[in-house]
DNA sequence: TTCATATTTCGACATATTTCGAATTATAGG
DNA sequence: CCTATAATTCGAAATATGTCGAAATATGAA
């Protein structure tokens, strides 16, 4: 029985959705590199931001930055919340590692290999 | 310096928008369920199949089919090659290990925990 | 060559997406 | 209460997507 046995594709397809977009996609990415590797991030700065501060990274208008972000939260990849004036947003880290275990079919001790010759495919390119 | 810092939006975003159609979502998957995990699949059977085979996956019309997999090959998800008057098909392993990537940062010995409160961000709902 | 099978290309159409500006809602502060 | 700021909702317009059927192309076989 695979692991993609009862996979949700229209959940699945949504998220996938969500970042086909170049602008959402670089939202996604802003949150996602927060920190830079091997280093801890000074608390409060960057994962968390505001509506506002995310139109700086996008040139877009303000009503257009708000429709990519309700299509990102309603994709269940980033959190919202009212913080005064302010909408804080910030990444929802279980549907990044959902995501991220929906790729992970090559840890599989069989399946995940470098070549997959095994499963009868030769990883030629066409 | 992040991980994310050099990434090319524009081929990633392409990407997802290859699977972000639950039609074209379910021909990845398939391929990727090639193999039940723990067992050693058939050689030939599965991985490989011809564009008609995939037909019987989706139930739409074969000139449907044919642009879904044009998307998918286009933005490098599966390799085609004729064999014969059939079009062989299968996935793209190297690809499919890129945007396995793409989602690791959680690998990252600091950001990668399981909670990013190091992030400045409690991973509450809204 | 002629026919059958497998797949793609083309043109068309309905629907979805991206984007904007204008108007609206929510909150904070005088 | 009034004003300013932050963000959303609401049309509207341009473009992209998903789908089909018909016609075209590629291959193999009689």
């Amino acid at each position: 029985m695979s692991k993609y046995e009862n996979i949700d594709f229209t959940h699945y397809a949504r998220v996938f959705k969500a970042i086909s977009n170049p602008n959402r996609l670089k939202i996604l990415v802003y949150f996602m590199s927060c920190c830079e590797p091997g280093s801890v991030c000074t608390v409060g700065d960057g994962p968390r931001c505001c509506v506002g501060e995310l139109g700086s990274l996008l040139s877009v208008a303000p009503s257009t930055l708000s429709h990519h972000l309700k299509e990102l939260h309603g994709a269940g990849l980033i959190n919202m919340q009212r913080r005064g004036q302010q909408i804080e947003c910030w990444l929802a880290t279980d549907a990044i590692a959902a995501v991220r275990e929906f790729f992970s079919f090559a840890a599989d001790p069989v399946c995940g290999q470098a070549d997959n010759s095994h499963c009868g495919g030769k990883d030629e390119a066409e």
